[in-house]
DNA sequence: TTTGCCTTTGAACATGCGTTCAATTAACCT
DNA sequence: AGGTTAATTGAACGCATGTTCAAAGGCAAA
C-alpha cells in the first residue's frame, strides 16, 4: 500500500490542523502524539511530515495563524471617541474569542512548549494585541473620558477579565453572548471612568 | 547502594513536592518525566514510589492542597458591609496567589491532566472559592451597595481579572504589589457600583 | 498510454516513558 | 550491641515517543 486513493494536499493539510487544534486544546501538546494526530486525521504518522518539519513548528504555525488573524481582524479608527472605541474592543474580543474557543485556549496554555524563538514572536504578536487596547486607554484618559492610575496595569486588567469569558461562556447556555457582552462592557465601562 | 546517609521521609517528601511544583510549572505535567523529577531532588527515580503511588496523584495532590489551603485563608466576616468585604477580598486574592505563582500556575494549566474523578474533585473546591466571592456580591446587591446584572457573571469576571495579576506581576518591578492591588480595588470597586 | 510528480504507507531507529522490586544499607529503638 | 524498620538504589519491564525513508501507488498532463 502507498498513496490512497482521493488524497490531496489541499484536502490533507486543513485536516492536520483542525485535528491539531482539537487535540492539542483537548489534551495539551506534550500529551498528543503525532501518531494519536495521525489517527485523527486518518493517516500514518509519517504523512504529516509531508506537511511539518516537527511537531514544534506545527504548534508554532497554528499560534501564529491565530495571533495574526486577531491583529487583522482588530481594527480601531483613531477618528472616534475613545469610549466608542472601548466598547468595540470589548464587542470585538469577545465575539473573536467566543468564536475560536481551541485557538485561544492554545494560544494560553501552549506558549511555553514554544521554543524559545518561536515563543518571542508569538509575544510580540500578543503584545501589539494589548498596545491596541492600551492605546484606547490613553487615548481616553488624556482627553479626560477615564480615570486610569496605569493605564499598562488596566490594559491588562481588562483582556484577563474579558479572555476569561472563554472558561465558562458556552453557546446555548443560560445566558446569550450578546448579554454576556453587555455586562462586560457594563463593568469595563465603568472601571475605566471616574465613580 | 541503598539508602543513602542523611536520608529521611521528612526531608525528602517536602523536596519531591517542591520540586514537582516548580517542575510542572516550569516545563507542564506532561513534558515533566519521573526520572527528571528525582534528578531535581537528587534521588532516583525509583524512591519518588515512596511518596506517591503514582505520577497522577502527585499532581492532584498538589492541586488539592493548594485549593484547600485557598479556602482555609480566604475568610470573611458577613457583619461587616459588602464594600469591605470585597476590599478585604480583592487584598487577600492578590497577595495570596502573589505569594504562590507556581501552585496557582498549575491549577489553571494542568486541569485536564487530571483524571475525571480528581478533576471533578478539584472544580468543586474552586467552585467553593468562587461561592465565598458571589455571596458577598449577592450581599452587596440586595443592600444596594452594588449595581450587578448577574452575580455569577461578575464573580467570574472579577475573579479572571484578579488573577490575571499573576500573568505579570513580579516582585521588585515596577509596581510594589501594594500600589497594584490599590488600582485593581479601584477598577473592581467601580465595576461593581453604579456609575 | 506513458511519464513524472504527488502523496501515503509501513517499517525501522534510538531514546525515553511510568512503574516495579529484590537487594542493600542507614537510622532508630531497646 | 543487636534487631527492626525505613529509605534508596539500580536494573529491568513493556510500551510509546518523534522522526526518517525507501517503496508503492494514485493522479494529471502530454
Amino acid at each position: 500500500m502507498a498513496r490512497t486513493t482521493g488524497s490531496h494536499s489541499d484536502i490533507t493539510r486543513p485536516k492536520i490542523r483542525a485535528a491539531a487544534l482539537r487535540l492539542f486544546a483537548r489534551h495539551g501538546f506534550a500529551a498528543v502524539s503525532m501518531r494519536a494526530l495521525a489517527t485523527e486525521v486518518g493517516v500514518q504518522a509519517g504523512a504529516l511530515y509531508n506537511y511539518t518539519p516537527d511537531k514544534q513548528t506545527l504548534l508554532f504555525s497554528l499560534l501564529q495563524d491565530h495571533m495574526n488573524d486577531l491583529l487583522s481582524a482588530c481594527e480601531s479608527d483613531p477618528s472616534q471617541s475613545a469610549v466608542d472605541r472601548l466598547r468595540q474592543f470589548v464587542d470585538f474580543h469577545i465575539r473573536f474569542h467566543a468564536d475560536r474557543p481551541d485557538e485561544v485556549f492554545i494560544s494560553y496554555m501552549e506558549l511555553r512548549n514554544l521554543t524559545p524563538e518561536n515563543f518571542t514572536e508569538v509575544e510580540a504578536l500578543r503584545r501589539q494585541y494589548e498596545d491596541r487596547l492600551e492605546m484606547i486607554l490613553r487615548d481616553g484618559a488624556a482627553a479626560g473620558d477615564f480615570a486610569i492610575a496605569d493605564t499598562k496595569i488596566a490594559t491588562l486588567a481588562v483582556i484577563a477579565m474579558l479572555t476569561g469569558v472563554n472558561t465558562w461562556f458556552r453557546a446555548g447556555g443560560r445566558l446569550s453572548l450578546d448579554e454576556v457582552i453587555a455586562q462586560y462592557w457594563d463593568m469595563v465601562r465603568k472601571s475605566v471612568t471616574a465613580g
